[in-house]
DNA sequence: GGCAAGTCTTTGCGTGTGCAACTATTGCGT
DNA sequence: ACGCAATAGTTGCACACGCAAAGACTTGCC
């Protein structure tokens, strides 16, 4: 059609490769996580509310960091309050708005899951870059000096 | 726990970023086929097919190329079955391998998926480009000289 | 020939997800 | 003060997924 047809198609090897990369990992960090019985959004839940230093998380933005709909957030929140691992806080300058904070429980069990998932991690990545066809984009991993999606 | 406390940190940040970005491409495609009834699963089956040339594909390696569970690939080969995209054959060296091949009606069908399925791709890129949080991933995708995963 | 072990695919079942519709609350314009 | 659009979160519904067990077939070994 145009002139970049190549350039389109490296981009779409791209995108495979990085389909792959993804699908690796998430799939190795499941089963990892599964002995705590958490799945890898709920992990990524613990994680996102305790890099926040103790602070509260909107729901919104539990979905954006899960890159999940609200319908699903609110369901996933709801699963691990029914854990006793977070709990729901009604904040009143807006009433509309719920914020989300770790129990003693759920800080807890994110200590206990973070090395789990961080091992896990590095091992996947190690062998990702023992196949070529992952291993520049296990590589690009290594030094990517970005700060997390807020 | 160990020295590389910091290595490791960087690791699940671009672990993260890896899984934001995924997330943002994988829902824009999504977006991007439901007017063709498509989805992107379902687009990879086509266009990893259609990648053979007009030849087979065994069920199992079409649930590596998806990523996907060998139940989940059964029904997604159902699927595309009964909407005429593709046949199932039964091959005569090892009768318990199943073969798909794209019908007529498949390879039509991925060829007017295509151009929107690659077109979202780049524009999503682009605008991953922009965001500082997701720039160096976005930008390893373009260079990477990768074979699609068999 | 026949039985055991292994491989490829399919089915039953429980669960997580997105979309669309709904409720509750806020902010703005009049 | 009122209504109206916009925003935050929740629920009904249909659907796709993974896991475990079963079915179909092959291979190896006696």
């Amino acid at each position: 059609m145009s002139i970049d047809d190549g350039a389109v198609e490296v981009r779409a090897q791209g995108w495979r490769t990085l389909a792959a990369l993804h699908g690796m990992i998430e799939s190795e960090l499941e089963r990892s996580l599964t002995a705590l019985r958490l799945s890898v959004v709920e992990y990524t839940v613990l994680d996102a509310l305790s890099r926040q230093d103790g602070w509260h998380m909107r729901m919104q933005q539990l979905a954006r960091a899960t890159a999940l709909s609200p319908s699903a957030t609110t369901r996933l929140v709801t699963r691990l309050e029914d854990r006793g691992l977070l709990t729901r806080i009604l904040c009143a300058d807006d009433r509309r708005g719920i914020y989300t904070e770790l129990t003693a429980a759920g800080r807890e069990l994110y200590l206990e899951a973070r090395p789990v998932h961080d091992e896990t991690l590095e091992r996947v990545l190690a062998e990702a870059e023992d196949r070529p066809e992952l291993a520049v984009l296990a590589r690009a991993l290594h030094g990517i000096p970005v700060a997390a999606v807020q």
